[in-house]
DNA sequence: AACGAAAACAACCGCATACGT
DNA sequence: CACGTATGCGGTTGTTTTCGT
């Protein structure tokens, strides 16, 4: 683990957010040679980044049957069964749930529903003795509150999908801004 | 209209495991 | 069997966006 790789070129690896030219890049690259040792891909592809970053993107983001925007009602109840079945199992739980990424259910158990069961802990555990209720792995009792108390807007998926690519997409200044239609429309022209 | 706080999302990091040599 | 490398997973952090004052 004392790699110095003491190249003075070809070091420079890129961190942060992924621009739309490497995105495009990479789904290139994928849609032409396939999905490989994404060590060498990184490097075939032309790509400063690691092979962990460029799974990652593609992953979670890049591939055709990601899934992104609104997690359904469906869909949270199931992540609330299996999380109480699984606890943290992210990955198991995402398998379940087609088109979603664990890194994706992840995100929205911590911001959404783990929001919610504090809130409802507080209020039992205000009436209730309070236990060490810190993870919640393991105990399903209190996942029974997460129905009321979030909002739901009764809209069939299948509706919300063309929503939710314009949400955090579309703004005034479309400098850098891209929908994955565009991109996939655009490697559809690239591709041979 | 400006500012600050909170929420949501994307990406990185470290560790564990699988696999090949 | 030991070692090195690649991949997958879960936790955490940083950035951006939204909301309330």
């Amino acid at each position: 683990m004392d790699k110095k790789p003491c190249n003075s070129q070809d070091v420079e690896v890129r961190k942060g957010p992924w621009t739309m030219e490497e995105d495009l890049i990479l789904i290139n690259y994928i849609a032409n040679h396939g999905e490989g040792v994404w060590n060498s891909l990184a490097k075939s592809a032309g790509l400063k980044r690691t092979g962990k970053s460029c799974r990652l993107r593609w992953l979670n983001y890049l591939r055709p049957d990601v899934r992104r925007g609104n997690i359904t009602p469906e869909e949270q109840l199931l992540i609330m069964e299996l999380h109480a079945k699984w606890g943290n199992r992210w990955s198991k739980i995402a398998k379940h749930l087609p088109g979603r990424t664990d890194n994706e259910i992840k995100n929205y158990w911590r911001t959404r529903i783990q929001k919610h069961i504090k809130q409802a802990e507080n209020m039992n555990g205000q009436a209730a003795s309070h236990e060490q209720n810190d993870h919640q792995e393991g105990s399903s009792s209190h996942m029974s509150s997460a129905g009321p108390t979030e909002t739901y807007s009764p809209t069939s998926y299948s509706a919300n999908i063309d929503n939710t690519f314009q949400g955090p997409f579309l703004t005034e200044t479309n400098d850098n801004i891209w929908s994955m239609e565009d991109i996939w429309s655009m490697q559809l022209l690239n591709g041979d």
